[in-house]
DNA sequence: GAATACTTGAGTAAAATACTCGGAATTGGC
DNA sequence: GCCAATTCCGAGTATTTTACTCAAGTATTC
C-alpha cells in the first residue's frame, strides 16, 4: 500500500466520473479541464484503472470512459492499488534474504500495518465520498455549467436537466 | 499524509529503537547492521526525527540515541510525519488558485481522507507494535545475539540478562 | 470517410528516494 | 591530553517515481 499523489490523482478522477456517470461517458478531456490533470497523465492512469476492471472505455464520438461497477462497489483502496506500482517489496520478499531474521520481523509487521490501512481503504467507496460532500457537490455542478458552457454546448443541455 | 517507502524506513528504525531502548542509547550503526538500512541515510532520517522531537542524540563513544518519551507516547503518525515532507499542497493551496471551483472541492474531499488515515495511525503506538508481536520480538532477541556476537562482545552480556 | 476519442509507446524534465563521501564537533576511556 | 566512537552537517549522486509531452495508431459514430 502505496499513498502518494498519484492515488490522489487517481481517486479525484474517478470521484469526476462518479459524479459524472449519469451523464453517459465521460471523456478525458472533460476530466483534464475540470481537475486539472493533464490529458496524457489521465491516460495512463486510465489504462491501469481499465487493466483492474475500474472502468470500461467506449470510443468513438461521444465516447469515454465509464465506471464498471455502481459508485458503492468501488472502494478507494481498489483505486489507489490500481495506480500504484506492485506493493514493494524491498528486500525480504521471500523469506531467505531475511538480515539475520530481523529484518523479517519488522517487514512482517508493516505488512500488518499496511494491511490496516488497506482494510480502512477498503470500507471507504466513491458512494461514500460523493454522499459525504453532497454540499460541495451541488456547488461543483453549478461550476460545471460554466466550464461546459466555454467549449461543448451540448454538454450545458445534459447539465441542466441534472 | 504521504506514506511511502522512506516512512517504512522510519518506523522500522524507531521500532528498533523501542525494542532496545533499555540498553541505553543505541548507535545508528547497531540499527544499519540489525535493519540493513545504510548509515548515512538513518543519519538523515534521524536528523528529522531529533528536530522533531521523538529522540535525543547521545554523543560520544558508547552513544546513540533514545526516544524522547516511553513507546506508549510514540504514534506511528508521529514518525511518519516527521521523515515526510511538508503534506503536499499540490495547486490550490488557498483558495484563489483553485480550477473553477472544482478542484477545490476533491482537494478538501482528500484531506478529510487524508485526516482519517492520520487519526488512525495516531492511535497506532510504538509501544502497541512491540507489545503485538511479542512472540517474533523474542525470536529477534534470539537472533540479535548471533548478531551481536560478531561485533561486540559486550552487547552479548546485555542481551542476555534481557 | 472524417471527426472523435480511446490506445499505445517512446521520450523527458523535475522531484523524491536512497545512498556516498568527507569532514567537523562531542565525549568517554585510556 | 589523546584516541576512538559517535553524532552532526553539507555537498554530491545514482536510481526511481512523477507528471507530462509528443506522435502514431485504432475503433467508432455521424
Amino acid at each position: 500500500m502505496r499513498l502518494t499523489t498519484k492515488g490522489r490523482y487517481a481517486v479525484t478522477a474517478m470521484l469526476d466520473l462518479a459524479l459524472h456517470s449519469d451523464e453517459g461517458p465521460v471523456s478525458l478531456a472533460d476530466i483534464s479541464t475540470r481537475q486539472g490533470i493533464s490529458l496524457s497523465y489521465l491516460e495512463q492512469l486510465f489504462a491501469r484503472l481499465r487493466h483492474f476492471k475500474l472502468v470500461k472505455s467506449v470510443r468513438g464520438p461521444g465516447g469515454g470512459y465509464r465506471l464498471m461497477s455502481s459508485t458503492a462497489d468501488i472502494s478507494i483502496a481498489q483505486v489507489v492499488d490500481a495506480v500504484s506500482e506492485s506493493l514493494d517489496a524491498t528486500r525480504c520478499e521471500g523469506k531467505g534474504n531475511c538480515h539475520e531474521g530481523e529484518v523479517c520481523l519488522t517487514h512482517h509487521l508493516w505488512e500488518d500495518l499496511s494491511a490496516q490501512i488497506h482494510q480502512f481503504l477498503s470500507d471507504i467507496t466513491l458512494a461514500d465520498l460523493v454522499a459525504r460532500n453532497d454540499i460541495q457537490s451541488v456547488r461543483a455542478r453549478q461550476d460545471l455549467r460554466v466550464v461546459s458552457m466555454q467549449k461543448d454546448e451540448t454538454h450545458i443541455a445534459v447539465s441542466e436537466i441534472l
